[in-house]
DNA sequence: TCTACAACCTCTAGTCACTAGAGCTTCAAG
DNA sequence: CTTGAAGCTCTAGTGACTAGAGGTTGTAGA
């Protein structure tokens, strides 16, 4: 049996976001000691190993409950799951498509300025007040 | 003289978020009409278009505030703002980086799985659960 | 000039996923 | 048996808004 320390301390996930998930029922009540301590076993790592996983590819708490419902029940179908996946896939895949248009055009304003002169003729300031100069959407 | 619904779509920021602006300070405070209703000059409007555009590019409000008492110093020497500017192109890349990370292993994930089949022998949920098979840290 | 109603006002509370702190209790090593 | 690290609950704060309640103002048309 762990401790509530002795489980962050195996995966990675801080003792107060360990009560929080509970609190939000992503992780079902933890055992207690006389002492009103939560206990951990095998299983408990488990699963919260499978959460700081979800969580690390960015799937909300939302999402992470209902994958974690369908574990709870084999006899149904998988397409939720992958549907779940896929989603976040396509999330995924506009931030980074924001990201580099964003990229670009920091690029474009933090090299327009050595650094030197006096602010109001900084490149960077006008830069940013005037939008009609990006090269792209954003 | 525009209200603030005006404002609003001169520049496409959302009328309670103007209002937000102005009570963290982003914004100065606009002048009212006798009935204590905001009106807005040319300026207001430029103004709110440099932090929209700021906020699109990804700085906080604490970094466009900085900005902006740049610009009302003159004197002050431009290195601050391509400091700010360097270090939001530095979080930018960085993003990506993990983003990009987080994109091959859902693709790993996602494809796993034709979606059929019941959700106790699924890909997504098994790749979920064991970390060790991610080929990238994340 | 009156009326209708869209747009405005303030204030509070909610969102997400935690994080910090206060003030108290329990566990385990020496 | 003592000590102190680690545990407990509860409340409040973070960032950048967003939503809603309940009331007031501005303005176009009759």
């Amino acid at each position: 049996m762990f401790s509530i320390g002795q489980l962050s301390k195996q995966t990675g996930v801080k003792v107060p976001t360990i009560r929080y998930y509970e609190q939000v029922g992503l992780l079902d009540s933890a055992g207690r000691t006389d002492g009103n301590q939560r206990r951990y076993d095998q299983e408990g790592v488990e699963r919260l190993g499978f959460i700081k996983h979800a969580r690390d590819l960015g799937f909300s708490i939302d999402a992470i409950t209902a994958l974690i419902d369908l574990q709870q029940h084999p006899d149904r179908s998988c397409q939720e799951a992958t549907d779940i996946a896929v989603g976040q896939l396509a999330d995924v895949r506009e931030k980074m498509r924001r990201l580099v248009a964003l990229e670009t055009e920091l690029v474009r304003i933090a090299d327009g300025c050595d650094g030197e002169g006096s602010s109001d003729q900084c490149y960077v300031l006008a830069a940013l007040a005037d939008h009609g100069r990006c090269q792209a959407e954003h």
